[in-house]
DNA sequence: TCAAAAGTGTTCAAGCTACACCCATGC
DNA sequence: GCATGGGTGTAGCTTGAACACTTTTGA
């Protein structure tokens, strides 16, 4: 399950997407789905996620995080356990992409939270990842993996809401986000409209203890 | 992975206990090992870890949830992914099990505290599930997995110490537990030492959102 | 000069912590 | 009576929400 941020072409705003791919065979032929793929006999499920990740997408992701496994018997007509994964891109990587993956054209890019109906029993898998996403925005600092490595806080705030899926106080959401230590000012600045915004850098020094005592590995 | 409380012989100190199974085969034979089995092949990823705890104890758990999925492929000889489940017993329920437990000689309750060098990889899992545990019982009601249906707030305060590892001010515990909208007092009352304590249930309408939309689902 | 975003200050309410204090029971 | 845990009250601090206000740029 991959998530990154597209702008609304008609709009300002920022919304949360994620790329499907069609299915060509029959279990739900046709029907949107999730990418995915086989566990190879030598290979860690990390490295599995990471390879499927980047057979749909051709990317690297800046995130990924182990979601859940699904195991009901009833979720495909052949018994499948499905260990899922969860991976942020930036967006400025995915946009360079985009062209590209127009020739793939049964992986399609898709708003996450008009969803049609998927195959098998990913509509909740979505939801799940969504629900996770939602939760560790709120303690983790996993909104660095869909940003570039300096940015305003007006566009951190953006990401935030994209997520949360509702309007934050930029006085108050400054003030926490420069309280919470993990924020680096440069001293660079975004110019181009109104008022220039200082550009900031995550601190990779501070350990968020995200994952207790898993840390990175796995 | 399986947790229960137990009340130290020589003090009053309440701890996390879990049962550790000593393996007869080859791979680290006679170390200590977490409990486990193979899954079925008709057989949901719950419905198998319930089943493992019911061969090793003899007991239903009264919570139980998924921790996470190991897949390394170095953690055992042989290429393994475990799907971990961990699951909380009522120290009662477990009391009046014990004298059979005996009978299993290669079952014995080990205090989470001092573990002994496990089998595979099974220190890192039992530390994962152990700091999942102490982060839940902050915002979930996990503690009722590890009581009887009636409890005075001291025994629930103990639980959560234990769980924490360390004292609570029982002024505050009681306002704060009592504020959350999740217990129901009712009439009766424990005596037996000093002034006699409230006993209290768990309001089972309240909803956790523990899980997010996976509720008590797979 | 004006609109709009960047950034600062202030007030209010809620929640947590520490700790003093009263209450009811067994011994 | 008195020790002890059950239970209540309260002052101080921190945090976050709301919102008024100042600053700096492009047009």
């Amino acid at each position: 399950m991959i998530f990154t941020l597209r702008r609304l072409p008609g709009s300002d705003d920022v919304r949360v997407a994620l790329p499907l791919v069609r299915r060509t065979r029959d279990p739900h032929e046709g029907q949107w789905a999730l990418p995915g793929g086989w566990l190879d006999v030598s290979e860690s499920l990390v490295a599995a996620a990471s390879r499927t990740l980047s057979e749909t997408t051709g990317l690297a992701p800046s995130y990924l995080e182990q979601l859940y496994a699904f195991g009901a018997v009833d979720r495909s007509p052949t018994r499948v356990v499905s260990i899922v994964y969860w991976a942020l891109l930036r967006a400025d990587d995915v946009s360079t992409e985009l062209d590209s993956a127009d020739q793939r054209e049964n992986v399609q890019w898709f708003d996450a939270a008009t969803l049609p109906r998927l195959a098998f029993d990913h509509n909740e898998i979505v939801d799940y990842a969504l629900w996770r996403l939602r939760n560790k925005v709120g303690y983790s600092r996993i909104a660095h993996g869909l940003l570039a490595d300096e940015f305003t806080l007006a566009e951190l705030r953006e990401v935030y809401e994209a997520i949360l899926g509702r309007r934050l106080d930029p006085a108050n959401f400054r003030r926490q986000v420069e309280n919470s230590g993990t924020l680096i000012p440069t001293d660079r600045f975004r110019t181009g409209s109104h008022r220039p915004a200082r550009l900031y850098r995550y601190n990779q020094d501070v350990e968020l203890a995200d994952r207790g005592p898993l840390g990175d590995r796995d």
